[in-house]
DNA sequence: TGCATTCAAATTGTCAGACATTTAAATGTA
DNA sequence: TACATTTAAATGTCTGACAATTTGAATGCA
């Protein structure tokens, strides 16, 4: 873990830069201690407050955690999977909102993602999985659900199809697909037949895992596709229209 | 934007949440100025070094960028898609590289993740992304390289089959996928004739998306990944063998 | 000796004030 | 008008200090 070039530009971020990749390269190892923030200033030659912001800019990317007290300090952190998922969540959630991606576009991107998923799923789903999705399914049949709880328990539902592929990593990678959609759901209207239609099909998702069916998931899943994108499309045209 | 309770841990943690909240609950327009230091310190009743704390944590997730001088200050930035990119393949090759995932889950997750992209590649590709896949397969065939420029190209190609489906949403979503593999791959040892197979299955590929046809594509992918699996446990048989 | 208590040291968390640096707007001048 | 200078506002950095927390060792007592 080296030194700053006579680069000029703010020490703190170059400072955290260095730790990183020493953390990435493998020169630090998962749970060791990093030298005390006085020692840190030391040895990069600056303050201790421009350190701590270095440390700061780490502990946001759960690179390290710290803890107070003597023999405490700020230790390499093992980053763990909720850890991961948060990240990927909101990082994908704002790169939604931010940056005005059509309903189409990520309505594509969701499903094709999940369909890679079901030959998977339908090979190893577990009765525990199959237990989720029928529980959201059963939810989302209740009559006085609000359009908020509903597309809430879609997510759940889409998460648990996820999961039944058994691969951690597939899980991790489709928690941004799948949660960042909420919002865009959420500006959708579910009618009582629109759910109706969406239950039916949770259904028949459920039922085709459950017997080890993966191309009639994989079906039944393109038919919600094409559902959610006529859906979305129709509050997309209820904008456009001149009046309300 | 509000305030922190009686909570007595971390006060710039506390902040940071704050504001970052704000952001994504749409409180904070993307390009908005944030309060400058010294009005934040006096707003939630810290220190100016304790507000730096929670600004650069900020922006090491991205949310927002500082600008020096006079009518500078923090503004809420737009989470850009190399940024996005970044930040998911670093927290991804991270994951990976922590959790001893084995070779087998993450090269399952990468290939059923890109078996999803193929449809849209084969009917989307363009002469642009061809092009690229064509230069990466020529240079994988050069004699000279090393195990390690190799498995670079193998990265760029893989990247270009991901961005053929055109669409935006899903490149990011599978960045991690395909380059947290790399250190992964950098772990064998390519012959010539695993090269040579390599290079054939590539060029298959990049056939398959030039006719439009998805089918040939997804096959061709499918005995990749299972090649690619014969060499990875290779690898892991040599390793566990006593002697050399 | 054995155990509980106390104390000291190390380390992070926070604060206050100051100065340096950068940047853009305002001002002055030809 | 065009250009140079000044000025003000803001971030970047430093110094020094104190508070809070945690651990381990020293101490006192039975």
């Amino acid at each position: 873990m080296k030194i700053d070039p006579a680069n000029k530009a703010d020490l703190s971020a170059q400072i955290a830069e260095a730790i990183r990749d020493a953390i990435v390269a493998g020169q630090l190892i998962v749970d060791e201690r990093l030298p005390s923030e006085a020692e840190l200033a030391d040895h990069f030659s600056v303050s201790r407050p421009t350190v701590r912001e270095a440390l700061k800019r780490l502990a946001a990317q759960s690179l390290i955690r710290t803890q107070r007290g003597a023999f405490g300090g700020a230790f390499v952190n093992r980053l763990s999977y909720p850890e991961a998922y948060g990240q990927q969540i909101t990082t994908a959630t704002l790169l939604l909102s931010m940056n005005s991606i059509s309903f189409d576009t990520a309505c594509e991107a969701r499903y094709a993602l999940e369909r890679a998923c079901t030959p998977l799923a339908a090979q190893r789903r577990t009765p525990d999985t199959l237990a989720t999705m029928r529980a959201e399914i059963h939810c989302q049949a209740q009559p006085g659900l609000t359009d908020e709880s509903f597309c809430a328990s879609d997510v759940a539902f889409h998460r648990a199809l996820v999961d039944s592929a058994g691969n951690p990593v597939l899980s991790y990678q489709l928690a941004g697909a799948v949660e960042a959609m909420q919002p865009l759901m959420n500006m959708i209207t579910f009618t009582a037949r629109s759910r109706e239609a969406i239950v039916g099909l949770h259904t028949r998702i459920a039922d085709a895992l459950e017997g080890h069916e993966a191309e009639a998931a994989q079906a039944a899943l393109s038919e919600l596709e094409a559902y959610t994108l006529t859906l979305g499309r129709d509050v997309m045209a209820a904008r456009a229209r001149p009046k309300g």
